[in-house]
DNA sequence: TATGAATGAGTTTTCATTCAT
DNA sequence: TATGAATGAAAACTCATTCAT
């Protein structure tokens, strides 16, 4: 039934899951999660398929550890821009928006995230776990840091909740266009530029001033 | 089989390729493109799964043509936004928001868009479809309505296809978190009230202004 | 992801699964559950190995159905067996034996039989479903025959149920041996031999008796 | 590790062998030769997957070891048996089937058993083996017995060797009864029980004799 | 000797695609 | 045109076997 033959393996270690992870996280990134091919993700990680499935049960196990894992830096990074909440709001939203920026640019939150809105429907829990730990802590962050602005009545009226998906709404576009469009062609967002000049109108709008 | 009361008026031919686009739409949308089976859009569209064959030569092309669809209305509506370039551009920006608003809630754009999202790496004639003859559109009309602003001295200094990206940002998160986030059970966004804050804030900044 | 080539298939029925079944029979028999392809089973019956899958949901799903589509002519006969309830006891284990007899030299319970037997432990249904709709039923028709025969003092004492399993035991043993030594070479035994001569000891017991 | 007060008396090397086809028949019997995973069988036993490689060469190496082992000491006891000829026919029978119904009940070669018979075709060896070290010896030291008492004229006219199986018969019964039904929650077979009732009826008939 | 990480052939199962009707 | 039975390539997963330690 097995094999004879030319030697197989060399190693052994505890980085393997790591690696496997790695390799995973790349090849879901380009394929998606049923198009991701676990001999392709074994090959990327200098592994024998086999060797996958003595750390992870299923395909699906292997994607909810990538997701898992992708979030324990960004949650902590959340956590700290909350911790942040100091001074007057403009400066406030300038520490967080380049610290997501940061995030954004040099962490793979945009492949991952591209998987977790395509693969929403079909892994359900994933959605949960991004949202309940990633998104919906970074959303309540800002949206607590608004109101107490509103408070001290530096921000105008509104829903906090809705400033807040505003203020993070175009670095995500940008990086989902990072992910969606760049790789075709088309030209690239510079995401740190928009950032910055997001930040700038939403502070003082978009509207020129006449001097009073 | 006939023999039962019911009227069999059932449409013929020509409606058929568009019932099973359709029906293909709603299956994508759930599934993505490699879950979906095209027996379960057969089945959905009353169809055979002979019968799709006969106007569509793979799945790819049936994929194909249900973002290119989706695309035609959303076109004209872009099409319409552009030509509208008139009178003062805060009353224009509410007009084109106000149309994106409508076209977001009223088609299935969002669940479109995540699928191109999605398999944008698997597919990239589809990102490039999606971003040639809708998203670049859009951008490119609101890149110029606000460039001709600059010109006229009513908006702030400032790279206009970025901020042509800020308008349309929150639209697209509100869409994506309706797809990805509302269906497990997260507070859901209501995207009228987004556009409305979003505009106003646009327009005069996050910041109160004390009076002079 | 498909092919081109060449011709591919030429009919379509109804008899499908039987051919299937019977074909599944043949494999199983001779390799046991895990032991038998479902792609041997295909080729068998003359079908693709997705064929089998168009009526049956799994390999297990194919095991159930060859059992129990095995029963069903054993387990009429076994009914008939019970009905024929009537005249001296001894005349009625003739009957009861040749039936059996005829049954196993002509059906394949025999490999169905050793199937069941070898994969018990691992699927249990399988046993409950030959015990209950078959073993037991033959034992129970046997068992109420002792008994009546001997409330009408034609049978000595003794557990009616130990001595229907005596009376079915060496044809059982016969059909195992055939299934089991037969193959390999060791001397066939004679069912209808064992048959008849274990019916005349049965009977008049092994010991001859000397003139009183 | 070994900090713990527990006393460290592991056996050594010399029993490992032994331990690991312990451990072997009890998953085999279990799960059947395909069935069963070496790494069970390594656990069981306390021992490494690799170790079992030390004494065995394969898989099937072990089941034949298994089967073999089995055997050893039923040889002695049939042999014992074939020695035991003498006094009148019905006492032979009596300490034959005796010692039959110790081994059965003492010993797995129930469950051995119904391994071969499942496996048979799939290792012709085993049943070679089984039938020519174990059984046709027990068969054959029976059909003697029985041919001596014919010529003494204590039993009846008939083919000894089906004799021979019938005298078995039941008491197989009872063991393939005990490894397929009792598990599904079947009643019980009294293996004794059947044994002594079943000497019996062979020695004296089932039919009750008029006094003369 | 003993371990257990690593390998990879082999099997089940799925589903896009074909084609006889 | 329309059907749906049939095909078969592809991919997840298992586990006997190997071998560096």
């Amino acid at each position: 039934m097995p094999a004879d033959g030319a030697p197989k393996f060399r190693r052994r270690k505890a980085e393997r899951p790591a690696e496997i992870l790695a390799a995973a996280m790349a090849v879901f990134a380009e394929r998606g999660f049923a198009g991701a091919r676990l001999e392709d993700v074994a090959a990327r990680a200098g592994v024998s398929k086999g060797a996958i499935y003595l750390y992870f049960a299923t395909k699906e196990e292997v994607f909810r550890a990538v997701v898992d894992q992708s979030l324990a830096p960004d949650i902590e990074a959340v956590k700290a821009m909350a911790a942040a909440h100091q001074g007057p709001f403009p400066d406030l939203l300038r520490l967080l928006v380049g610290r997501m920026v940061g995030l954004v640019a040099h962490t793979p939150v945009g492949g991952v995230a591209k998987m977790v809105i395509g693969e929403a429907r079909n892994f359900p829990e994933l959605a949960r776990v991004w949202h309940d730990r990633l998104v919906s802590q970074a959303v309540e962050a800002l949206t607590l840091a608004v109101a107490a602005a509103q408070a001290r009545g530096e921000v105008r009226a509104g829903d906090p909740r809705l400033f807040a998906l505003q203020i993070v709404a175009p670095l995500l576009i940008g990086v989902i266009w990072r992910e969606t469009f760049t790789p075709i062609g088309a030209p690239d967002v510079d995401i740190e530029a928009l950032a910055a000049q997001h930040l700038d109108t939403l502070l003082d709008g978009l509207m020129l001033r006449k001097a009073a």
